[in-house]
DNA sequence: CTATTAGATGTTTTT
DNA sequence: CATCTAATAG
């Protein structure tokens, strides 16, 4: 291949030459090692750019990312780039491992033995199932503590994406569910085996099954020769299933990683940063270019981040380097609790705006989801709006489950969880007579049949026959092959409705949620793959859809730092630094936890672009509402160390001198204390 | 049988 | 806060 640029490549004359080396590779794969900032959606979409111009099509380019919002702007500026270059080239695929997967198994799902018509579930679907098999399969209640239902869907994901033996899975990740590894072999195994029969996959099996197609003499080396370059985003994220699938693409394709192995924060996903550690097994012979050049931040802000990053040696040596100037010191802010801190945090938002930060390019963040509780009631106390990203789901909310359940059902009578789930919106109808009901619906084969309902509707009592006859005839002409999907959903959504308004007080609020499902299956294609997307990539929040009425306002970000990955703020606040949280206590029993504890406090700090704030209450309750007021004292994080603290300013509000009567600075230590003691 | 309630209880983080 | 249990009323 020629490496004669593009006359004209703007997009090359403005890269740095660390950045400039890495969009134009040419030759084995390339590990792009880019720190936090260092431009590296520029560089990927710079390099797909340069590919383009060598003359790859577009549709030769596959661009895998972790997440729906960084394949949206990838897969966006990249193709914005593929028109200027090559304007009659076809498009860049690309999305998340889990919407490519899909897309490729439901295209050889007969290849694959899959149903026509396979429903996806997610997290919590899967649970759910997980649950009843549990039930069903007699290790029900009684024994000891069995785990719950999410925490075996973990076990069992975690088992699949890292294809590590269940045993060490759990020695490893869950010792306290140890004792009921045969009882979870067998529970896994039954829970295959129902997935297989209702006709549903998992978001794991989406992985599983594009790396089964992968491997197939035939099909694999057809999905292989499909593309000439596959690009990673977020390398450092993957697990072994992702790396499997990117391997055999491989075989033919030419692969850029781009990742920081100093931002991984997914281990407990299965994901290693192993893998972008020891890459060149996978990859023999790669070219490594390194990004330290931060566009991003203050060199403030990054001699805390670099500080904080060198607690760690393992990995690759990395010092991230500002080419921005300016800035005032980080701030440390010691409140004494809570409420206090979520005054602070208040002051400091409104204080920024006011010297003309709006509020959307300021951001709260934190480790847990329940960190903010007081915080957003502060924050409507004073009138602040806020979004909360990764917060309250869409597909958690019961209405918009039921409604979901519909739509899957519509295409595969067999999901007898879906079926169960609807049977039960019926008044007079529970878990008993919706498991007759779908007996007496099945024929000779064992298959269900809309075909029974005359005889299977004498189990449904009195008062709901009319609704339930409703329901099913919805759901036959929902099933009509000529209609349309928009349609489908339409007269699901109008035999639900009356259902759904008995049931939910607020149904008002609820059928806004339905009508726009409704809207957007209306502009999409087969309501299978309509449903699975809406699985696999939900709206991060209501916002997503609700979008137009607030798009204008202006609102604080209050996300998890999970969710923060990859973004960033002119204002940040971390919220809830205290030890114990950062690190959460649960991860402090092994160095790697500590050592992913302290890359998600790297990340969170990262975010900041021209003022940091850090914020460690000092008191904490041990329930969440003042309920009873015992409470500990903690201390701050233990990635503050000495050396890092010096680089703050560090405030005590004044509240908390008053209530330290001790004076004369910190203690050196600060004892844990706690009413335990007392409760024998 | 289903529905409703009260009370206890529990290892974060998410595609 | 969500989920699970037990207990009770319809």
């Amino acid at each position: 291949m020629s490496t004669v640029l593009a006359p004209d490549a703007p997009w090359l004359a403005e890269l740095n030459p660390e950045q400039l080396r890495a969009a134009t590779h040419d030759g084995g794969p390339l590990l792009i090692l880019a720190g936090a900032g260092t431009g590296k959606t520029t560089t990927l979409v710079a390099r797909v750019a340069w590919l383009l111009s060598q003359g790859v099509p577009a549709e030769r380019l596959l661009l895998l990312t972790f997440t729906r919002r960084a394949a949206r702007e990838m897969v966006q500026r990249a193709r914005a780039l593929g028109e200027r270059t090559a304007p009659r080239a076809g498009r860049v695929v690309g999305g998340t491992f889990h919407s490519v997967g899909h897309r490729l198994v439901r295209r050889h799902g007969a290849a694959l033995g899959l149903v026509e018509g396979f429903g996806v579930l997610d997290a919590g679907d899967a649970a759910d199932l997980l649950d009843l098999v549990r039930q069903e399969g007699g290790h029900a209640t009684g024994r000891r503590r069995f785990p719950r239902k999410h925490t075996a869907l973990d076990i069992y994901s975690r088992t699949v994406n890292a294809q590590v033996p269940l045993s060490d899975v759990l020695a490893e990740s869950f010792p306290w569910c140890e004792e009921h590894r045969d009882a979870l072999v067998e529970l896994f195994r039954a829970y295959g085996e129902r997935k297989r029969a209702l006709g549903v996959l998992d978001l794991d099996d989406l992985l599983l099954h594009w790396r089964a197609l992968a491997a197939d003499e035939v099909i694999g080396r057809r999905l292989a020769a499909d593309f000439d370059h596959v690009l990673v985003d977020e390398y450092q994220d993957v697990n072994r299933l992702q790396v499997d699938v990117v391997r055999s693409l491989a075989t033919h394709a030419g692969v850029t990683a781009v990742g920081d192995d100093f931002q991984a924060i997914y281990g407990f996903r299965a994901a290693s940063a192993r893998h972008i550690l020891d890459f060149e097994l996978d990859f023999p012979g790669p070219a490594l270019v390194t990004l330290e050049r931060n566009y991003r931040s203050t060199p403030a802000i990054l001699a805390v981040a670099n500080a904080v990053s060198a607690q760690d040696r393992s990995g690759y040596p990395k010092t991230l380097r500002s080419e921005i100037e300016g800035g005032r010191p980080p701030e440390l802010v010691l409140p004494l609790d809570d409420a206090e801190q979520a005054c602070e945090v208040a002051d400091r938002v409104l204080a920024a705006r006011e010297e003309g930060v709006d509020l959307r390019r300021q951001a709260v963040l934190y480790r847990t989801n329940h960190d903010p509780a007081l915080l957003e009631l502060e924050l409507g106390r004073r009138g602040i709006p806020f979004v909360k990203y990764g917060g309250l789901r869409y597909l958690e909310a019961a209405h918009v489950k039921d409604f979901v359940a519909a739509l899957r059902l519509s295409d595969n009578l067999a999901d007898e969880m879906s079926a169960f789930r609807v049977l039960q919106l019926l008044d007079g109808v529970g878990p008993t007579r919706a498991r007759r009901l779908l007996d007496a619906l099945r024929d000779e084969a064992g298959e269900v049949t809309l075909d029974r309902w005359s005889r299977a509707r004498e189990h449904v009592p009195e008062g709901s026959l009319a609704h339930a006859d409703a329901l099913v005839a919805a759901l036959g002409a929902s099933r009509a092959p000529d209609a349309a999907t928009g349609l489908r959903a339409e007269r699901l959504r109008d035999a639900l409705a009356p259902l759904l308004r008995l049931r939910y007080p607020d149904f008002a609020v609820r059928a806004l949620d339905l009508d726009q499902l409704v809207a957007a299956a209306r502009s999409a294609g087969e309501l299978d793959a309509f449903v699975s997307e809406l699985v696999i990539d939900p709206p991060s929040s209501s916002q997503d859809w609700a979008g137009p009425p607030h798009l204008d306002e202006d609102y604080l970000v209050l996300s998890t730092v999970h969710s923060a990955k990859g973004l960033e703020w002119e204002v940040v606040h971390v919220i809830a630094a205290y030890d114990g949280n950062f690190p959460a206590d649960m991860s402090t029993g092994s160095a790697e936890g500590i050592a992913e504890e302290r890359r998600l406090f790297y990340v969170a700090l990262t975010r900041a672009r021209r003022r940091l704030h850090v914020y460690a209450p000092v008191r904490f309750h041990h329930r969440p509402t003042g309920a009873n007021d015992a409470h500990g004292y903690g201390r701050v994080s233990r990635f503050v160390t000495d050396e890092v603290r010096a680089l703050f300013d560090v405030r005590r509000p004044a509240a908390t001198d008053e209530a330290r009567p001790t004076g004369g600075g910190p203690p050196a230590r600060r004892i844990v204390v706690s009413v335990d003691d007392l409760l024998r």
